[in-house]
DNA sequence: CCGAGGATTATCT
DNA sequence: GATAATCCTCGGA
C-alpha cells in the first residue's frame, strides 16, 4: 500500500518516525524497479529551525518545502551529493524528512553498479541516492502515485523500544537548541543506519 | 582503526 | 565570493 498525502500532511517529526520500516521504491528509467526500507530519517521543520533550509524564507531551491505535502523535494550539498527528502505538512508550512539510510530490497546488483563498489551501498544520505540514482531531476516527484519515479510503501514496523532518537548529523555551525534538536530517528542495531 | 583534507557546483549574499 | 542536511581516499599507527 503506497502511503497517501494525508499521511505526509502530518507533523515532520512524526513522519520522520512513522517512515521507519516503510519501502522506498524507485523507478529508474531503464523502467528496473529498487527498493529498500528506510532506516534512518531526519525532520526539518517551521521557518523558526536555523538547520532547515527553509529558515530564511522561500527561494527557489527550498520552494518544494513550501509546497503541497507528498513530493520529493532533492538538493545538491557539498557540490557532489544529491540528497532526497519527503515534503510534509500542509502547503505554506515548510517542512520535510530527510532520508538518511535504508536498508536494501530489491535491485542490489544495479546498486552496486551505481555505487562502483560492493559495500556501504546505502547507509547514508548521499550513498542511497546515488546507489538508487536519483538526481535533481527527481525533485518534486510525486511520492503517493505508483505511475511516479520514486515512491514509499508501508512495508514493516517498529516498536517504540527498537527505535532510537537522537541529535542530528552535519548541523555545522548552527546554534542551539537546534544543534541538539532530537530529531534524527533510526532503527536501532540495525547495521544499515549511517555510521 | 582513525583523522585530515579534497572534491565540485547550485544557490544565496 | 562563501557556503553547503556529505563521502571518499589516503596517510599514519
Amino acid at each position: 500500500m503506497i502511503l497517501p498525502p494525508e499521511f505526509y500532511a502530518q507533523n515532520a517529526c512524526v513522519v520522520a518516525r512513522a517512515l521507519l520500516g516503510a519501502r522506498l521504491v524507485r523507478i529508474l528509467p531503464c523502467g528496473e524497479r529498487l527498493s529498500g526500507m528506510i532506516v534512518e530519517t531526519e525532520a526539518y521543520t517551521g521557518l523558526t529551525d536555523l538547520a532547515s533550509h527553509a529558515h530564511r524564507g522561500r527561494t527557489p531551491r527550498n520552494a518544494p518545502m513550501f509546497e503541497a505535502p507528498a513530493r520529493s523535494y532533492v538538493y545538491l550539498t557539498y557540490g557532489i551529493h544529491w540528497l532526497l527528502n519527503a515534503v510534509c505538512e500542509p502547503a505554506d508550512q515548510p517542512a520535510a524528512v530527510l532520508i538518511r539510510a535504508i536498508e536494501p530490497l530489491e535491485g542490489i546488483d544495479l546498486m552496486k553498479q551505481n555505487r562502483h563498489m560492493e559495500r556501504n551501498l546505502t547507509n547514508g544520505p548521499a550513498r542511497l541516492t546515488q546507489a538508487l540514482a536519483i538526481t535533481g531531476a527527481d525533485n518534486r516527484a510525486a511520492l503517493s502515485e505508483a505511475d511516479s519515479t520514486i515512491w514509499i510503501e508501508a512495508h514493516q514496523t517498529f516498536a517504540d523500544e527498537a527505535i532510537q532518537v537522537g541529535a542530528r548529523i552535519g548541523m555545522g555551525q548552527v546554534p542551539e537548541p537546534w544543534f541538539s534538536q532530537p530529531w534524527r530517528w533510526w532503527i536501532n542495531k540495525n547495521p544499515y543506519v549511517s555510521r
